[in-house]
RNA sequence: GCGCCCGUAGCUCAGCUGGAUAGAGCAACGGUCUUCUAAACCGUGGGUCGCGCGUUCGAAUCGCGCCGGGCGCACCA
């Protein structure tokens, strides 16, 4: 058992002896909540037990704290004081720090991952952009965002299954192939109109262009619906390709990639069914409504259209529901905040078909601004278009971009600065992280070079400088720190939580050295640098960062 | 008008299951390289936590009402 859960059953215990002999009132014991203090003269935990007693004993908290304090038992604690407005400070015994030390060490790579939660698998959707076009800088803060996420909950311990919902059925991709096509026949020379809602990126002119590289005019002689349904299949699967491509650029895969058009084959007309059979569906102006104002809605939604054709949202009630259907108990959704007004609508459905709409969360993710020399850059200068994720790429790397996203929560709106992205120096925080992963990496070259060896039974109890001391609880409070961030589906606790670590590291650096010291300090230390540098790999693997042996 | 997100240091943001003197980075100022990477470290200054009311022993955190910014309110996706 760990010491944390060792002293909170302490404190409750001696609280029950307080109340059997009459020093507290009969009352509910309140939960034992312990924190580690802000300060470290404070002691190696903290407990607000006596002010949530307050009530309940009717007494005032440090009277309560009195009582626990004199009453308390355990091996490990060295003493208990009372702080503030009733705050119990624990200090423990020397060496309970270490002991946690060695145990992380111990672990070695696997320090930091948790032991398999026996839950429901979870389901995380995220980027799904449509396949007719590039992927701007947006979808690139949803990718960098939902690939963390779901490292996080794998190291967590969840059982996840990540997913792309390709939209590659419906109007938008009619329009597409029509765009494709009106490309082909300009770029032969032939007139043509281009489509009113056709798109006008590059990439779709590039797209013809390829055709015409492969199969040259062969397709003129075409009559033109045959043609534009040939060139959908081709464009729709070059878009994919490229966006597949951009993705695993970005250190972003997906377990499974699911077509929408595989729920036209039966399962969009069974939901629908099924929601007809439940008594929420209306005919009216020869479509079919779906009465999600029962569930608190503005307005009743359509899902299958006057032609027979189903709404965009028939199919995502489908989709949602084969997800539950394939098992998956949990779903998390990253859409972009310009759908939020959507979410009503998706949760009804979830509702009428008897699924508990809590069991779908959708996280949404507010606008990212670029700015470069303090100006905001709202176009690409090479297509005169959204500034796309592989021209950032192109522009600050990897590393970095997936860094700027995933250091800001998802909710708030995004200024991303690409000078300080770019900055090779401690302004930037990814290089200030990498940096101390390399660091560590060349103390360990020198370290060998000098004879000096990585052992595993080492005299931790010699790491007694305050900065030695600082990076250890760090160090310790890793697992937890990974259990709360993805509780709370936080990637972002974990970029905070590797620059803090490798600030630590930094200032146990400047002022410890370990090669040239007494050799039991410096294998103590070695071995030290040696957990520290694991940790923040494992923070950077979570974060999709790379972690480099060299800078 | 209705709904969602945001409002914390000069700037960008953490902190929000209520708890001790509200934090970090950048920017500003002043220091630190004969020794494991100065892509680093140490120090200083900087705040009506948008405003008001309420709940509480205790509110940046919870509730209500304003104000300001963003986004959305399709038989588009």
């Amino acid at each position: 058992m760990e010491i944390k859960d060792k002293l909170a059953e302490a404190i409750a215990a001696a609280a029950t002896s307080a109340i059997e002999s009459g020093a507290l009132p009969e009352a509910a014991l309140p939960k034992v909540e312990l924190s580690v203090p802000p300060k470290k003269e404070m002691g190696d935990f903290a407990t607000n037990f006596a002010m949530q007693g307050a009530r309940a004993f009717h007494k005032n908290p440090r009277q309560i704290a009195n009582e626990i304090v004199s009453r308390i038992e355990l091996a490990e604690l060295d003493h208990a004081d009372i702080a503030g407005p009733g705050f119990i400070n624990f200090y423990l015994k020397g060496d309970v720090l270490y002991d946690a030390l060695a145990a992380a060490m111990a672990a070695g790579d696997e320090y930091g991952n948790l032991p398999k939660k026996d839950v429901p698998p979870i389901m995380v959707e995220y980027v799904s952009a449509n396949p007719t076009g590039l992927l701007h800088v947006g979808h690139g803060r949803g990718a960098a965002m939902g690939s963390a996420l779901v490292n996080l909950l794998r190291v967590a311990g969840y059982p996840v299954t990540s997913e792309y919902y390709i939209n590659d059925a419906g109007n938008q991709i009619d329009h597409l192939a029509e765009s494709v096509n009106a490309r082909y026949l300009e770029l032969l020379g032939k007139p043509c109109d281009f489509p009113e809602d056709g798109y006008k990126g590059a990439d779709i002119i590039e797209t013809a262009r390829h055709i015409i590289d492969r199969d040259g005019d062969k397709y003129l002689a075409m009559d033109e619906k045959e043609r534009v349904k040939i060139f959908k299949e081709i464009a729709l699967k070059e878009k994919l390709q490229n966006l597949k491509d951009d993705l695993a650029a970005f250190h972003v895969t997906f377990d499974n990639w699911f077509s929408e058009r595989t729920l036209h084959q039966g399962k969009v007309k069974e939901a629908v069914e099924e929601l007809r059979k439940n008594g929420v569906i209306y005919e009216k102006d020869g479509a079919l409504w779906f009465r999600t104002t029962d569930y608190g809605d503005d307005k009743d939604r359509v899902v299958v259209r006057d032609n027979g054709e189903p709404t965009y949202f028939a199919a995502d009630i489908a989709y949602h529901r084969d997800k539950f259907e394939r098992g998956f108990g949990t779903l998390i959704n990253i859409w972009g905040a310009d759908h939020h007004g959507y979410v009503c609508r998706v949760k009804a459905s979830l509702k009428a078909l008897g699924y508990n709409p809590d069991n779908l969360t959708i996280l949404f993710l507010q606008m990212v601004s670029l700015y470069r020399g303090g100006e905001l850059v709202k176009m690409s200068k090479r297509t005169g278009e959204a500034v796309t994720l592989e021209e950032l790429m192109d522009d600050v790397g990897v590393d970095a971009a997936r860094y700027f996203f995933e250091m800001r929560s998802l909710d708030s709106q995004l200024d991303f600065d690409l000078d300080l992205a770019k900055k090779e120096s401690s302004e930037n925080p990814v290089y200030y992280i990498q940096y101390a992963h390399a660091r560590i990496a060349s103390i360990r070259r020198q370290a060998k070079e000098n004879g000096l060896e990585e052992k595993s039974d080492v005299k931790l109890t010699l790491l007694t400088d305050e900065s030695e001391v600082e990076l250890i609880k760090k160090i310790e409070s890793y697992p937890e720190e990974i259990e709360r961030a993805a509780k709370d589906y936080a990637p972002q606790r974990i970029a905070r939580f590797a620059h803090e670590t490798a600030g630590l590291f930094h200032s146990f650096y400047t002022k410890c050295r370990i090669i040239g010291v007494d050799k039991e300090l410096a294998e103590a230390r070695l071995a030290l640098v040696i957990k520290a540098q694991q940790v923040i790999r494992h923070a950077l693997g979570v974060l999709g960062v790379s972690a480099p042996e060299k800078m």
